[in-house]
DNA sequence: TTCCAGGCGTATC
DNA sequence: GATACGCATGGA
């Protein structure tokens, strides 16, 4: 990691990172762009205002941080261990794969908090994006910042519906509630194998395969789980009939964001 | 106004 | 196991 103290900020230089494409690209709901190239947010209750610097060299600038903190957080939420370089070569071997990176080459998965994966995934199923920050909005707005599984425990559909998320409610208090009896362990099932882990998922009420797959690859960082929603159901009939290539094995997740992008925004 | 959204539960065959 | 349909809400 190359990065250095720049008074009460830090500059960091990390190649294969770009703010829009990686915090406004539909994986995570909490980051509010507040200027141009500058973004503000949070991951679990740190907040990090970051900014392009020098888009060019690749040089961020995290403001108002420390060196601890880089080190204990934003070096794993952002990702910042992972060779995004060498991926996009890998997966290059691939003709749309290769277009796909080279389209929108500043993607990057960021390593979230699993309940707030699994929650904000309950809330976006059929629903789009801008109404999803809505919610989530209200959400952290009520709370004070993202409520943990306990602050949501004593919550219902009804009281809930300050949210306005519809019926996805009634969904967020079934996986509290398997949550707070033990009967579901995120921990655990961190550990699992990836069918068993996104099977054990699917029984909350309202989480299905793909809910499940964005739980395991966002909030677990399974870099294998492959969410399959509308967009990657149209990509895989046009350009994959015969199933994903080679090149993705065991970062099939990350291929789908990059997919993702590029078919969302090319059609 | 009408359509549709990073799906899923349920009913039916 | 496959397929059809309803679902709360609000952005476009």
């Amino acid at each position: 990691m190359d990065y250095r103290i720049d008074g009460g900020d830090i500059l960091l230089r990390q190649p294969d990172f770009d703010l829009d494409e990686t915090l406004d690209c539909g994986q995570a709901f909490r980051w509010v762009k507040t200027a141009p190239d500058t973004y503000e947010g949070y991951y679990l209750n740190s907040f990090l205002r970051i900014s392009a610097e020098d888009k060019r060299d690749g040089v961020f600038r995290l403001h108002d941080t420390t060196e601890q903190d880089l080190l204990d957080k934003w070096y794993d939420y952002l990702d910042l261990s992972t060779d995004y370089g060498e991926l996009k070569r890998r997966f290059s071997e691939d003709g749309t794969l290769s277009k796909a990176c080279a389209f929108a080459g500043g993607i990057r998965i960021l390593r979230q908090d699993s309940w707030e994966a699994l929650s904000s995934f309950i809330i976006s199923q059929n629903n789009n994006i801008p109404r999803i920050k809505g919610i989530i909005g209200r959400l952290t707005e009520h709370y004070g910042g993202y409520p943990t599984i306990e602050q949501l425990s004593p919550e219902t559909e009804e009281s809930l519906a300050f949210l306005r998320s519809g019926f996805r409610a009634k969904y967020l208090v079934d996986a509290v509630s398997k949550l707070t009896s033990g009967e579901l362990d995120l921990s655990g099932i961190a550990a699992l194998p990836l069918a068993d882990a996104q099977k054990a998922l699917m029984t909350v009420k309202g989480v299905g395969p793909k809910v499940a797959m964005c739980t395991l690859l966002f909030g677990m960082h399974k870099t294998d789980a492959f969410p399959v929603d509308v967009w990657m159901k149209r990509a895989l009939e046009k350009w994959y009939p015969n199933g994903l290539p080679d090149c993705v094995k065991d970062f099939e997740g990350t291929a789908q964001q990059y997919l993702f992008h590029y078919i969302r925004n090319n059609s």
